[in-house]
DNA sequence: CTGGGGAAGGGGCCC
DNA sequence: AGGGCCCCTTCCCCA
């Protein structure tokens, strides 16, 4: 028989044994403020109070102590009562030094939400709009936690979101994320690339089991006003697997690889996609910023951080454990973070991080930048060859090429220096053709206009393009 | 199933 | 600080 309300009220029954100081054998200092608690639950719910508490083990007759200054006492309420009844007290103005706290304290769990209201407040999360991973402030019933869930549902709701974070602050109550398999069901499609970070990061930024011994760790005064080092788990699942994980685990935390990666972002590589969601459009600079702005009070400025790297400072990102000589170069980090993609290619609506990353796709995909004969891909120049505009995609091929697929008498109507530009794929000689990953982008944008590149009527991204040509 | 090539993403660093 | 270049890695597609 299960009664589902059990673990509930045995979590109400400690809590209520916390707030009379009842059985509390753990007593913690934060900034001169005395907080009490058992030593049991501090001892499930944290990494650092399981590896503290481990050492401490045999003697159980005084209470354990412990003292910090790297957070406030206000972030190790919002904390504690977390651990007691499972309802994180977030707001945009201690989301971050809570998340900072519990990267001290190693709670994963709190992390998880923390990173969960951060990217639902940038409202940068493509999945979420799919439902995949989705937050709503609706939710109440469900979990009985409060106004805030980080569970499976469709209802996505990020003004919601936005409001409570704004104005009122929520309460976050977390729901753990179904299995794995769950998640391999997310919606990549052939052609669609997972995140980078998701793929490059699981190696390079989550590089080795992480033990609190060789965290280099910066006391607040020290810094900005924030602790040295954030360990955060790529992804929520690693709180599963956490959960399995035998106590020697939590002592020397692993950072676990995720199969798919979390659940930061996806973006619109097609026209399709740039034209459903306008606000896609947009760049989101001003998010960057926004994240940026808050850098400071989660920064970790560290020395020494390698071997081969005596530098001096480097600078800590506050979501991985890959750090940087420069702050520059720490914000643009943060754009696989944030999921932000300010650079959007007006050929053919797939976004990019950086200018020159856009300014390679436009020259290679779109304007015949590489001067090679596609088929036979050997050097063609513009007296041996031709340009071919197919859809948004333009290639070169030589002249024997032309011929041998028979494209020579297609189109004649432009100059030498025009384009060669193929008809419609329903209308081509099925011969030969090159296939690739916008052939269905193309089909859609030829409906529409004959232009192979199409402007965009914002203006930032105007500016883009000027950039670009 | 595998290897090669193209495209994209990210880091380091110079200007 | 931002732009840009170079290099490397990763992923995907295709033969």
């Amino acid at each position: 028989m299960d009664f589902s309300s059990h673990h509930t009220r045995l979590l109400q029954q400690l809590d209520e044994q916390r707030k009379r100081d009842l059985f509390c054998d753990c007593h913690i200092t934060v900034e001169g403020q005395t907080f009490k608690a058992h030593r049991n639950v501090l001892f499930a719910s944290s990494g650092y109070f399981k590896m503290l508490l481990s050492q401490n083990c045999k003697d159980v007759s005084k209470p354990a102590t412990a003292t910090f200054d790297v957070f406030s006492a206000d972030t190790f309420t919002a904390i504690l009562d977390f651990v007691y009844s499972g309802k994180l007290p977030l707001s945009g103005q201690n989301v971050i030094e809570v998340m900072s706290a519990a990267s001290y304290l190693q709670m994963t769990d709190v992390i998880s939400v923390c990173k969960m209201f951060i990217k639902s407040s940038l409202d940068i999360n493509e999945k979420d709009r799919d439902g995949f991973f989705s937050l709503s402030d609706k939710d109440n019933g469900s979990n009985g936690t409060g106004l805030y869930a980080a569970g499976w549902r469709t209802e996505y709701s990020p003004s919601h979101i936005h409001e409570a974070a704004e104005h009122s602050g929520f309460i976050a109550g977390y729901n753990y994320p179904p299995p794995i398999t769950s998640r391999l069901q997310r919606p990549f499609t052939k052609h669609t690339r997972k995140p980078e970070h998701v793929r490059k990061h699981r190696k390079r930024l989550m590089p080795d089991p992480i033990t609190p011994a060789c965290i280099t760790s910066v006391p607040l005064g020290d810094l900005v006003g924030g602790t040295a080092e954030c360990i955060v788990h790529e992804d929520d699942s690693t709180l599963q697997e956490e959960d399995s994980q035998p106590p020697e685990d939590m002592v020397c935390p692993k950072v676990e690889e995720d199969e798919e990666g979390d659940t930061a972002q996806s973006w619109p590589e097609s026209p399709q996609h740039a034209e459903s969601g306008e606000q896609d459009s947009i760049p989101r600079v001003s998010k960057a910023d926004e994240l940026y702005k808050a850098m400071p009070t989660i920064l970790g400025v560290m020395s020494g951080w390698t071997e081969d790297d005596l530098s001096p400072v480097r600078f800590k990102c506050p979501f991985c454990t890959h750090t940087v000589k420069r702050k520059a170069d720490l914000k643009r980090h943060l754009r696989c973070h944030t999921g932000e993609r300010p650079y959007p290619c007006e050929a053919c609506g797939k976004r990019f991080t950086r200018l020159e990353h856009l300014r390679n796709h436009f020259q290679t995909i779109h304007e015949a930048g590489k001067l090679i004969c596609r088929r036979c891909k050997l050097p063609v120049t513009e007296l041996t060859g031709r340009v071919i505009q197919d859809g948004t995609r333009r290639y070169r091929l030589c002249h024997q090429c032309l011929s041998e697929a028979g494209l020579d008498s297609v189109n004649f109507d432009f100059g030498d220096d025009q384009p060669l530009v193929l008809p419609p794929e329903n209308e081509r000689e099925q011969a030969w053709h090159f296939k690739d990953d916008v052939k269905d982008e193309n089909s859609k944008e030829r409906q529409e206009s004959d232009l192979p590149i199409q402007g965009v009527e914002d203006s930032e991204e105007e500016d883009v393009k000027s950039q670009i040509t």
